[in-house]
DNA sequence: ATGTCCACATTTTGTGGA
């Protein structure tokens, strides 16, 4: 049984209490970290490896980084996404624990429908659907995490038509997510609780700091956790945790997790 | 346009990013 989980903690240093009392007491085999906004040197390494995870990350100063925490040994990583050598800010890492592959995903924000960072979004998302397309041919289970700054479907959103065209809902921002999906990927969270559902109901990963959207439960679903075939195959549960988004000092996004037999 | 929270530098406030 693994329990894997992404969750956008918006500063490693600053959400550490959070992050702690959330292993803790959920005990996740595997952790997908997106913004830890640190370099290496100060991660807080013995912290978490206290806490009995084995730690790969690739940092940054001030921006982006991500991580992969995992009890059992983290093998065969990768710290770039395929195809997007030339940009250098920390967006992807990749590995293999134990009998599945994980990668860690902090797709760009893009700012604004329109803007340079829309476009520079759109094209890292094309590299991640050509790399998936590779990793879908080692015919192995996979599960790609993160923070895709995108809300598939208006399901996903608590006011649609407030949110219509903007970014993280325009159009070719979700025709990238289908396209990635349509490869034969499936998302874990919609799986098992379909919007008609209603434990799919007002289901969010993130809550804007500065609207205070927490309050009312205005949130979108924009993280993520996209599945091989070989993965979903063994998916025994999945959901959102809502309570590290409650902590004082909380990150604006919340952990998605699934449980894999 | 606004709101809040983060890192960091030139700090005891400003700037950029989300």
């Amino acid at each position: 049984m693994t329990i894997i989980a992404t969750w956008n903690v918006n500063s490693i240093r600053a959400r550490l209490p959070v992050v702690v009392d959330w292993l803790q007491s959920a005990k996740p085999d595997i952790v997908l970290l997106q913004e830890i906004k640190t370099v290496k040197e100060s991660f807080p390494y013995e912290e978490i490896g206290d806490l009995g995870y084995n730690i790969a990350l690739v940092g940054q100063k001030s921006y982006n980084g991500v991580a992969i925490l995992a009890k059992r040994p983290i093998e065969d990583v990768l710290d770039h996404l395929p195809g997007n050598e030339g940009d250098e800010s920390a967006r992807y890492i990749e590995a293999v624990v134990g009998d599945v592959r994980v990668a860690s995903i902090y797709v760009p924000n893009g700012q604004e429908v329109g803007a340079e960072q829309y476009h520079y979004k759109l094209k890292f998302l094309e590299h991640l659907r050509e790399h998936a397309r590779t990793l879908l041919t080692y015919d192995e289970a996979f599960v790609l995490g993160g923070d895709y700054n995108i809300a598939p479907t208006d399901e996903d959103v608590y006011d649609p038509k407030l949110w219509k065209d903007r970014i993280h809902c325009s159009q070719p921002e979700r025709a990238a997510i289908r396209q990635i999906e349509m490869l034969g990927l499936t998302d874990l969270t919609r799986a098992l609780h379909p919007a008609n559902e209603p434990s799919g109901k007002d289901l969010y990963s993130w809550w804007n700091y500065r609207t205070r959207a927490w309050d009312t439960n205005s949130g979108l679903r924009i993280d993520l956790l996209l599945a091989s075939p070989q993965a979903v195959d063994r998916l025994e549960a999945s959901g959102i945790d809502t309570d590290p988004r409650e902590a004082p000092k909380a990150s604006d996004h919340t952990p998605v997790w699934c449980r894999l037999r």
